[in-house]
RNA sequence: GGGGAGAUACCAAAGUGGCCAACUGGGGCAGACUGUAAAUCUGUUGUCUGAAGACUUCGUAGGUUCGAAUCCUGCUCUCCCCA
C-alpha cells in the first residue's frame, strides 16, 4: 500500500508512494481542500492538468448535512457523485466538533451537533462516522476524533486524548464490522492528538501506531500555537509512528511549514490556505507571498507567476488578476485558487524529486526563507 | 417670466447653536485567514505628528453669538414645477 522509494540523507524527509483504490499518490502531497465535494471555484478539469492533484478532500459533517448520505449512496458513492476518478480522503467531522464548538456538545458516546444550516440536532459517534464514511465511499477514512483547542491546560488535553482514544478503538472496531459498498477498497487513519505537551504525544503516537491501521495522521496542530512548538511535537510524534507508513498531518498549512514538517518525516498535507487565502487576494510564489490587491501592482503586467508549472499561472498578468480580484469578479477568485494550488502542488512534486535527487537538505533551507517573505 | 427645493469630505447621504474633524453606506488603502458555517472578516480613509495634541474644513462673501455645518443677509451654482 505505502512503499518508501528513498530517504533523505540528512533530514526525515522521504519519498513515497501510497496506493489508493483511485490511484497512485507519491509523496510528499498535498491534497486540496474539497469540503462540500468541490475545491471551490475549481474544475475538475483544472485539478487534474493545471494542479495535477492525485487526491482531494472532502468532509463527513458537510456532506452528511447536505445533499445528504442517501443522495451520496443513491450516486454510487462520492466518486459517481461528483465525477472524479480520483482519491478522495473524507475528514470525519473532528474538526468541526472545534471549529463548530458553539454548536456542539460532547460525551463519551459522541458529538452532538447543531446543523449550521437549519439548527437541527444530530448526533456523530464513532460507529456512525465510520458508516456515513462507508456511503461516501472515500479511498482513505478518518477516525473520529476531538480537535482539542489552543491554548488548552494538560488536564483537558489529557481526557480529550483518552476520550479520541476511546472512539478510536470504536472507529476499529466498526470499521472491521463493515465493508467498502462500492467495490474499492478503504482505509482509515487513527489520528494522533495531545496538544503541545511531549508526554501526552508520546502516548497517543504509541496508541495509534497499535491501532495497526495502513496510514497514520497528526491532528491538533496549527490551532494557534507557534511553529516551532508544532515543529517539536512533529519529531515527538514521529519518532514513534511506524516509518513505514504514510504520516499525514492534518489541516497544515503555510509553504513554509509544509516544508518542515516534510524534513521531519511527514507525507501529506492539506490546508484550505491556498484556496481560502486565493479567494482573498493572497498569492504564493517563488518570489514570495503577495497581496494582488495592493497598489502597487495595479500595472504590473507581468503575468502571475512566469515559472508555474500551471498555465493558467503563465497567462494572466497580475495586473489583471488584480483588477478581477478588487472587482469581486468570480473568475479572480478561480484564478488565484487555481494558481496557489498549482504552486503547493508543484512544491511538494519538487520536494519529492529533491529527495530523490539528494538535495533535499539545502534546497529546503533556501526555498523556505524566499517563499515565507513578502514578494 | 413665476414658484419651490437644495449645495456637507473621493461618491452618496445623515447632522438644523456647544457632545462635530462631522453617523452610515460605497469607493480607496492596508491587514488577517492553517483537517472551510469564509467569493469572508478587521483596521484605516482632511493636514501635520510616534503619540498627546495642533491646524484648516460643511458652495461663496459678510453678519449675529461666549460659541456656527447648523441662525441672518448678499452672491454663485444645481434641481423640480408652472408658463
Amino acid at each position: 500500500m505505502f512503499s518508501i522509494e528513498r530517504r533523505d540523507g540528512s533530514t526525515s524527509a522521504r519519498a513515497g508512494v501510497l496506493r489508493t483504490a483511485h490511484g497512485e499518490i507519491q509523496t510528499p502531497i498535498f491534497m486540496p481542500v474539497g469540503t462540500g465535494a468541490t475545491v471551490k471555484g475549481v474544475l475538475h478539469r483544472d485539478l487534474k492538468s493545471e494542479i495535477n492533484a492525485p487526491v482531494i478532500l472532502a468532509n463527513t459533517y458537510h456532506l452528511y448535512l447536505r445533499p445528504g448520505t442517501d443522495i451520496i449512496s443513491r450516486a454510487g458513492g462520492i466518486h459517481s457523485f461528483m465525477a472524479w476518478d480520483r482519491a478522495v480522503l473524507t475528514d470525519s467531522g473532528g474538526y468541526q466538533v472545534f471549529s463548530l464548538a458553539a454548536n456542539r456538545k460532547l460525551t463519551e458516546a459522541g458529538a452532538i451537533f447543531r446543523s449550521h444550516i437549519d439548527g437541527s440536532k444530530h448526533i456523530f459517534t464513532p460507529e456512525k462516522v465510520i458508516d456515513i464514511q462507508r456511503t461516501i465511499g472515500a479511498d482513505i477514512m478518518m477516525a473520529f476524533d476531538e480537535c482539542a483547542p489552543w491554548p488548552c491546560d494538560h488536564n483537558y488535553a489529557h481526557r480529550s486524548m483518552d476520550l479520541t482514544h476511546r472512539w478510536l478503538d470504536r472507529c476499529v472496531a466498526q470499521l472491521s464490522e463493515t465493508e467498502p459498498l462500492y467495490g474499492s477498497e478503504q482505509m482509515l487513519f487513527p489520528i494522533v492528538q495531545g496538544a503541545v505537551y511531549s508526554d501526552l504525544r508520546r502516548i497517543s503516537a504509541e496508541k495509534i501506531a497499535s491501532a495497526g491501521m495502513p496510514g497514520n495522521a497528526i491532528g491538533g496542530l496549527s490551532v494557534g500555537e507557534p511553529a516551532e512548538v508544532m515543529y517539536e511535537m512533529l519529531e515527538v510524534v514521529n519518532e514513534i509512528l511506524p516509518a513505514d507508513k504514510p504520516r499525514y498531518l492534518m489541516g497544515v498549512g503555510t509553504p513554509a511549514n509544509i516544508l518542515e514538517a516534510i524534513s521531519r518525516g511527514v507525507d501529506m498535507f492539506d490546508c484550505v490556505m491556498p484556496s481560502r487565502n486565493g479567494r482573498n487576494g493572497m498569492l504564493f510564489t517563488r518570489e514570495g507571498i503577495i497581496n494582488i490587491r495592493n497598489q502597487r501592482w495595479a500595472s504590473d503586467f507581468s503575468p502571475v507567476d512566469a515559472s508555474s508549472d500551471s498555465e493558467i499561472s503563465r497567462t494572466y498578468s497580475k495586473a489583471y488578476l488584480r483588477h478581477l480580484v478588487i472587482s469581486g469578479e468570480m473568475l479572480g477568485a478561480q484564478i488565484s485558487t487555481i494558481h496557489n494550488l498549482s504552486f503547493y502542488l508543484s512544491l511538494v512534486r519538487e520536494a519529492r524529486e529533491r529527495i530523490l535527487d539528494g538535495t533535499f537538505g539545502t534546497w529546503k533551507k533556501e526555498t523556505v526563507q524566499r517563499i515565507s517573505e513578502r514578494a
